[in-house]
DNA sequence: TAATTCGCTAGACCGA
DNA sequence: TCGGTCTAGCGAA
């Protein structure tokens, strides 16, 4: 078998040309030239196999007037400025997922270069109405027409000589174990960031499931080192790590931006090539927009920092910071030594404490090992739903996930896949918004004795049981009125939509895997599986009604979109009433949720009840759930005016679980000592009903900041730049303060987080704050943590108990209080 | 290349 | 210096 890269010497079996091989399929791509060929990656336990197909020609449709036959005949001998297409195929599509089959023109060229120059001029033929398909990436379109599979086992036979792909054959869906290593970076900076085009690599560090590796040409004691004679000589060594462990992944974090780039630069000043790829090429530069992400041949690169920026868009993760030390705590629960580009150049410098540079050059690549382990299965789920890779899959997206879905679905069901917008129609539709979820009033104060009552998954099963899809609105039949959304679109009962039949199999393939789950031991493999499963289904289920309101989507629906609001708000009010006519008390609720109050004589077994009925008059799938029990609950007033804050809350379980929704606590552009001091007040009163404890608190809180006692780290702020510096019209504290620290040679831009503090020196609050690492221990303006931070933050709750400002600052009442009378 | 709307609040900014 | 308006960011769902 001949392997691009290999641990073993090519065997030849001389007769016998065709070859046979089982392996994952990892990759595919293709290779450009006067014709196109799809070359396709495959991880065996040889080594990596790389296989062509050139069987396979780029294309798009084009939709005619006139006679098809002639339009084909026509454009197929046409000249394009020295572009021929190489056939035009009549085809049987339908335009719409509801419509009947029509002659569509299938129109093949020799490469995907001669397909972007003609597919313009041939939509510019007056016989020609409309073109489609015409910009569906052509190794991707090759996955979607052949129906295969990434991350699935594939047994192939192919030419042994040419290489060429003969048959190819899925083996099974259960994804094998892949090898995964990771690697990263220690450089040099002249101040706080780092250069390729100077600055070298000073230390890497390689870790997998068998080793750990640091390359260091200082002389290292810790057991792990490996001693090279200059930066060349450790380039090569990282690179043939890598190539000998035959890697299905490698991982980096935030290997986009930085570790990549800097590898490739660095190779090329040393002059060395930094071939890590299967067929030893270097990582190619792919690029995302204003962003880059690197991509390598045969090996699918994994950036655990893209991973962990889209989990936690999802909400499956929850991290505020996201260097390796914040995410390594608040994930793992460890604690790992952040030591500063400053310090790092320091260290090496003077050769002092290089063990513990070391040290934290090797946990850098041990945590990113451990992050890509952890959540790669989600993602190889999701790799798999949308037939897509795994370097695609943890950097798509929702609408890049659910496009890939639908584009495949499409193709399946012989339907046409819409047009992406133009930029001025995706403009128009970004002035027309529509109207989303209802959000109650509460009822502002103390409540005891409550229930949260939820729909599951509301979008999906709104959309699934009033069958709510472009394809199925406002259909002509009269009867389908009866499907009427409260904006007055319909929706057709006859004939499934295209959207919601397809929603309709991922929330019952998540209900079934579900139900397996609870036949597995929760530690057992077959658990896990099953649980990346239905993960993946859930993150997948959850995007499609956004999409539906995204300006930039193939399948935009206003329409659509609308109804699912609508007939969002519609249930959750009817569920309101419905409380409220069964005795219960409704006190607040926000999009899919009600909470009710259990009046004296009511029971949660009168809660089921509720459920119970409920649930027999809901349509279809829909249903609501129980969320919990809570013993104790507070909403506080708006900042300013008597009204109740929505979206603000907090809740104390029977069992004593705090649950803080809205509040500063939850807030990362609230200092800690503001949100810790909250949080602790919400506690006194919703745990121990002890609201001279919560005043205690919020004096001492004050006394300590007064005092300069208070801890820098309890002092910081964190907000984003979310834009070019140079873009803000308003200069807000975190804006000064990157604008200041930018003047003194840090790195900081358009997505950095910044830290920073309010010190004493300045005017307005912006003159005053600085970035965190700029600020020593006890300078800052006690007054603003004061004023600004800590009282704003427990005033609202303070005063839902009968306290004022004034008794936070001075003694303040010692009379009992009646909130809980 | 790119999921949505609803809601709260801080602090700059601006004119009187 | 005051108060209203606007920009900006973050969170809930």
């Amino acid at each position: 078998m001949r392997l691009l890269f290999n641990n073993f010497a090519p065997q030849i079996i001389g007769v016998e040309m065709a070859e046979k091989a089982t392996g994952i399929l990892l990759d595919a791509d293709y290779l450009a030239g006067a014709q196109s060929v799809i070359r396709l990656f495959f991880s065996t336990k040889k080594g990596k196999l790389a296989v062509k197909d050139s069987s396979f020609e780029p294309y798009f449709y084009a939709m005619v007037s006139g006679s098809p036959e002639e339009a084909a005949e026509k454009i197929a001998s046409m000249d394009f400025n020295g572009i021929k297409p190489k056939r035009a195929d009549i085809t049987d599509k339908k335009a719409t997922p509801g419509g009947q089959p029509e002659k569509v023109l299938k129109i093949i060229f020799n490469s995907t270069k001669d397909v972007k120059e003609a597919r313009e001029q041939v939509r510019a033929l007056p016989f020609v109405l409309h073109k489609r398909e015409y910009d569906i990436p052509f190794a991707k379109r090759y996955l979607i027409d052949r129906d295969l599979e990434p991350l699935c086992e594939y047994e192939i036979e192919f030419d042994e000589k040419t290489m060429e792909l003969k048959s190819i054959k899925k083996k099974s869906d259960i994804t094998p174990p892949l090898r995964i290593g990771a690697f990263d970076f220690e450089t040099y900076s002249a101040g706080n960031f780092s250069d390729p085009k100077k600055d070298p690599v000073l230390l890497a560090s390689y870790v997998d499931d068998e080793e750990q590796v640091v390359f260091s040409e200082k002389k290292i004691k810790q057991k792990y080192a490996v001693l090279v004679k200059d930066e060349k000589e450790l380039l090569e060594k990282l690179v043939e790590k890598i190539r000998s462990k035959n890697l299905d992944i490698i991982c980096t974090y935030n290997g986009d931006n930085f570790d990549f780039p800097y590898l490739i630069e660095r190779a090329k000043r040393l002059g060395i090539k930094a071939g890590i790829g299967a067929d030893g090429s270097e990582p190619k530069p792919i690029k995302k927009g204003l962003d880059q992400a690197f991509a390598v041949k045969g090996i699918q690169h994994v950036d655990a920092y893209q991973v962990l920026r889209t989990l936690s868009r999802f909400g499956i993760v929850n991290l505020i910071k996201f260097d390796l030390e914040s995410v390594d705590k608040a994930l793992f629960g460890e604690e790992k030594e952040k030591i500063t580009a400053e310090q790092i150049v320091e260290m090496w410098r003077t050769g002092k404490e290089i063990e513990r540079l070391a040290e934290y050059n090797r946990r850098d690549s041990e945590v990113t090992h451990r992050l890509v382990k952890e959540y790669l299965p989600v993602y190889i789920e999701m790799g798999k739903l949308v037939h897509q890779t795994l370097f695609d899959a943890t950097r798509g997206g929702a609408s890049m996930l659910v496009e890939a879905l639908l584009i495949r679905e499409s193709f399946r069901q012989n339907v046409l896949v819409p047009n992406r917008p133009s930029d001025q129609e995706a403009h128009l539709r970004i002035m027309q918004t529509y109207k989303g979820g209802f959000v109650r009033e509460p009822e502002k104060g103390l409540h005891e004795n409550l229930a949260v009552l939820d729909f599951t998954s509301l979008h999906p099963t709104i959309m699934i049981s009033h069958n709510i899809s472009p394809d199925t609105v406002n259909c002509e039949h009269a009867e389908c009125k009866k499907n009427m959304s409260p904006d007055k679109y319909w929706f057709c009962t006859k004939r499934k939509g295209f959207i919601s039949s397809i929603l309709e199999q991922l929330f019952s393939k998540r209900l079934e895997l579900k139900k397996e789950m609870k036949s597995k031991k929760k530690e057992s493999h077959e658990y896990s599986a099953l649980f990346a499963r239905q993960q993946a289904l859930k993150i997948l289920l959850n995007s499609f009604y956004g999409t539906l309101g995204f300006a930039h989507f193939r399948w935009y629906s206003r329409e659509s979109a609308m109804a699912v609001t609508g007939w969002s708000r519609e249930y959750v009010q009817w569920v309101a009433e419905e409380a409220d006519k069964a005795g219960f008390k409704t006190i607040y609720g926000d999009t899919d949720s009600s909470f009710i109050k259990i009046p004296e004589g009511k029971t949660k077994e009168d809660v089921q009840e509720f459920l119970k009925k409920i649930n027999s008059e809901l349509p279809g799938v829909m249903n609501l759930e129980l969320e919990g029990f809570y013993k104790r609950g507070i909403f506080v007033t708006k900042k300013s005016g008597e009204s109740a804050a929505k979206k603000k809350y907090a809740l104390i379980d029977y069992s004593g679980n705090l649950k803080i929704v809205g509040f500063e606590y939850v807030r990362r552009d609230w200092a800690g000592i503001a949100k810790e001091t909250q949080r602790s007040v919400i506690e006194a009163i919703l745990k121990e009903g002890n609201p001279e404890k919560a005043i205690e608190i919020v004096k001492k809180a004050i006394k300590e900041l007064k005092e300069g006692k208070t801890k820098k780290s309890e002092l910081v702020i964190y907000s984003q730049i979310k834009k070019a510096i140079s873009r803000y019209e308003s200069i807000g504290p975190h804006v000064a303060a990157a604008k200041k620290a930018i003047a003194q040679g840090k790195a900081l831009d358009e997505g950095s987080m910044i830290g920073y503090i309010i010190t004493r020196a300045g005017k307005s609050i912006s003159d005053r704050a600085q970035l965190e690492e700029f600020v020593a221990e006890g300078n800052y303006d006690a007054d603003y943590y004061i004023e600004n931070q800590v009282i704003p933050a427990v005033i609202k709750i303070i005063r839902e108990l009968g306290y004022s400002e004034e008794d936070l600052i001075h003694g303040g009442k010692q009379s009992s209080l009646g909130a809980f009378g």
